[in-house]
DNA sequence: CTGAAAGCGCTTACAG
DNA sequence: CTGAAAGCGCTTACAG
């Protein structure tokens, strides 16, 4: 029904072979050959079969993205950082022909295995995963024959083939600690989700680094799931502990905590210091603007998918990248 | 290298059409070899190759979702309504053995012409498309042979084998108007970007029938093409034409709007009456929290999916499905 | 530089 | 109920 290599090489009057290796550009063919190949193909409308490339070269040309979501079921719309990163990966992958993303969400805990098998029966070239996983997971990652890439895993670097992908999370979390000092505020608060999570601890340890340097103490409030929730509830605690300031650990839980503290009356951004984490498109969506710490998440997932392409093309990569955070003051600092 | 369906024949001792058969539970076959067959498969880890199996069937199991965002590449950052659309589809597609998504995002308008080689290359089953397309590629997708659900297009109904999912648009904007009139404002503006496309122009004659009923005179601001700029910038002549109540055709628009307002000392919920359109999760994520009509999002996502899922079985569907929408009372009306 | 042949892993008539 | 054979559309040694 559509047109195969055999009709373009009945077309051009060459063998399939022929007509392959055009295409490939792998053996050697006379310019009259590959300008009568290129004709027929266009002629007829022939688009290679990518099942049936995919069958002898083993190689599927898709790519694989691990988005863990634990909580619920609406992975993407409960994060900003994921639409972002994937936004990154897709400004990457269309310019290289033929590569396509398949998500993979895993709602539960169980999915992992699920994930594993999906890799298998797709046939997928390789891993772009988000966040830490369990061990077995990355062992089972780990025996599969292909490249992983692993975005804010700080767990488990110990698979060396494995590449990562950071941010300077200690750092961000350092300077944004710093400028609220510089601001003059005395009683900050380190607000978090999650706080078990490595990458967490990472922010706090910034966090309080630079809460150290000056003798200033420590107030960590943490607790909760979601991050926008978590911030609205912190809220009370903050204001009944005379706080004047908060170091959140991502935007979303700062925008939380922003609308609590604005239902209280609190002024933020005089009275009250607030940074987030992250810089989400809507922490500049908000009023008023949050500051934050940016970590450039689009240019995380082009990093992320630049290194993977590379392995799969076989170049030379850093295998371990650390990003570049840089703070954005914006209104409630 | 890996286990195939050969390795798997010999194991259980039969015929790998017999394997296949127990798979596909096709053929009739005894409970003995059935039993004999998955045994040796779960032994030696057995598990379909898709790519394989699409070359015989020419079925790929790929779903493709075409995503336009003519504006800039950010697809899924700028658009929480793709966001929740997508996790809608993967909430039915989870369920679904062996089904995949596959989103092609369109960056420019050149991009459908890839598009549409890449559904032939990939040899996509079915495409999700959202919102309005050019005629000439509504009558490529329709030369294709494979299902087509359109989510939001309203302009070209003439394809009567393609699916349409719809919102009750008209309604909808009707509500919303009706419930600022009640609420006693007397100067309601209708704020709007993209006022050139059929959806947006539902809303907008949703909006003009309420005021209509009561004969107050419309107030039409439209323009700009990101919806949170647009807000920003029509609060200053809303105010300058003494507005006291804005009906906008999407959530990002209001917000932007909102803080626009918020920031001239606007006191929005009281002297100023303000409502979304869409139910976008963000819209509760604001200060005050946003009135809105919810359109259910993350139904229409599933809606979409089943229905394609539906057509490529073969069972009966309801072809153009209207999706009720309902008024969401919250704080800034 | 070009072509005939084999084969990737599967399914699907068809014959028994 | 089961098996031998053909073939999906491609690429890749290999021989010429």
């Amino acid at each position: 029904m559509s047109v195969t290599v055999i009709d373009v090489a009945k077309e051009a009057g060459v063998s399939r072979t022929t007509v392959s290796n055009v295409f490939s550009g792998r053996a050697k063919f006379s310019e009259e050959t590959r300008v009568a190949v290129l004709a027929a193909a266009k002629k007829l409308g022939y688009k290679p079969n990518l099942a049936a490339r995919s069958l002898i070269t083993n190689k599927s040309r898709l790519i694989g993205l691990i988005l863990p979501s634990y909580l619920d079921t609406n992975t993407l719309t409960n994060s900003p950082f994921y639409n972002i990163i994937i936004d990154g990966i897709y400004a990457i992958l269309r310019e290289e022909p033929f590569y396509d993303l398949m998500l993979f969400t895993i709602p539960r805990r169980e999915s992992l295995t699920k994930a594993s098998e999906w890799i298998d029966i797709r046939n997928v070239d390789g891993i772009l995963a988000i966040g830490e996983y369990e061990p077995s997971f990355l062992a089972d990652l780990n025996s599969k024959d292909i490249p992983i890439v692993l975005i804010d895993n700080y767990a488990h670097n110990r698979y060396q083939n494995f590449a990562h992908i950071l941010s300077d999370d200690e750092t961000g979390a350092f300077t944004a600690t710093q400028f609220l000092i510089e601001r003059g505020y005395k009683h900050i608060a380190l607000c978090s989700s999650a706080m078990y999570s490595p990458l967490m601890q990472k922010r706090a340890l910034g966090y309080k680094r630079a809460l150290d340097s000056v003798g200033y103490t420590e107030q960590i409030f943490s607790g909760g799931d979601m991050a926008y929730e978590s911030g609205l509830q912190f809220a009370d605690e903050l204001i009944k502990q005379n706080m004047d300031a908060a170091f959140c650990s991502e935007d979303m839980l700062a925008i939380g905590l922003l609308h609590a503290l604005l239902a209280n009356g609190v002024k933020v951004g005089s009275e009250f210091g607030l940074i987030g984490f992250d810089n989400i498109n809507f922490s500049k969506q908000v009023y008023p603007e949050l500051t934050t710490i940016d970590q450039n998440i689009f240019a995380k997932g082009q990093t992320a998918a630049k290194t993977l392409l590379s392995i799969l093309k076989g170049e030379e990569v850093n295998l371990h990248q650390v990003l570049p955070v840089e703070l954005v003051i914006r209104n409630t600092t």
